[in-house]
DNA sequence: TCATTAAATTGTT
DNA sequence: AACAATTTAATGA
């Protein structure tokens, strides 16, 4: 996989462009803001095509947009002082992170990669603090945002220290799943089993193994370049047997 | 629109 | 890690 990663801002900026009337209906939060709000924060949005191994954001670089995914698949991680990759977390289509950072006017605290081709968006710090300032719609969202992203980090760590890959498989499914992070997923994800293989740690095959495991108990349908699930609840419950 | 070909992804060993 | 089978995407008549 490649190492190419933005050199600066200003080359994010350079390749970005305005995001089309479809795309930024793939902005989950437009919807929680007054028309005149929305039609601030939609004046400020970009959207930037990331390709395949690309850093969309590293450890340790100023913020200058809070992120989000429209199209694609994104993987965030979590380094320890060491440079040791510590969580991972995938990011599917209608996420949106780094509201922490941005909120504190801190470095990035993550790298986020792109596993394949992503359109991703942003707005710039100044228009988020406008939003944090003047919108409860925008405040709401963002306060369950950070609610439910510490859930899932918490999550990840009990799905780490999981031994059977049958249950991580289906522990990491379940929260890509997730509904209120990631709207924009349906009951279709987008995502080959190499993908998810990188994401959990496992070896394609093995990760074959465990999503045709999983379709046997009626939880999933395996299809081509991605996976539906049948039954969510079922997923998070799922224990070997 | 259809047929052909290349590329991507899956299923199996 | 390798290979065959399957699905999708791209191309051009």
């Amino acid at each position: 996989m490649s190492e190419l990663h933005l050199s600066s801002a200003s080359a994010l900026l350079a390749r970005s462009r305005q995001p089309t009337a479809e795309e930024l209906s793939g902005v989950p939060w437009l919807a929680t803001l007054t028309p005149e709000e929305a039609a601030v924060a939609a004046a400020d949005l970009r959207v930037l095509q990331a390709e395949p191994g690309e850093y969309v954001c590293r450890v340790g670089r100023p913020v200058t947009y809070w992120l989000g995914l429209i199209d694609g698949l994104l993987k965030m991680s979590n380094e320890s002082d060491l440079g040791m990759p510590v969580t991972f977390t995938g990011l599917p289509p209608g996420g949106w992170f780094g509201e922490g950072t941005v909120l504190k006017h801190e470095p990035y605290r993550y790298n986020i990669q792109a596993l394949r081709r992503s359109l991703v968006a942003g707005i710039t710090v100044p228009t988020f603090d406008w939003l944090i300032e003047r919108s409860i719609g925008f405040n709401r969202f963002i306060m369950r945002q950070l609610n439910e992203r510490l859930g899932q980090f918490i999550a990840a760590r009990e799905i780490d220290r999981l031994s059977d890959p049958d249950v991580r498989v289906a522990r990491s499914l379940a929260s890509l799943f997730h509904p209120i992070l990631y709207p924009g997923v349906g009951d279709l994800l987008r995502i080959t089993q190499q993908e998810l293989g990188y994401l959990v740690g496992l070896s394609r095959q093995r990760v074959n193994q465990a999503l045709r495991s999983l379709q046997g108990r009626e939880l999933i349908r395996v299809e081509y370049g991605g996976v539906r699930v049948l039954d969510l609840e079922g997923l998070r419950r799922f224990r070997p047997m």
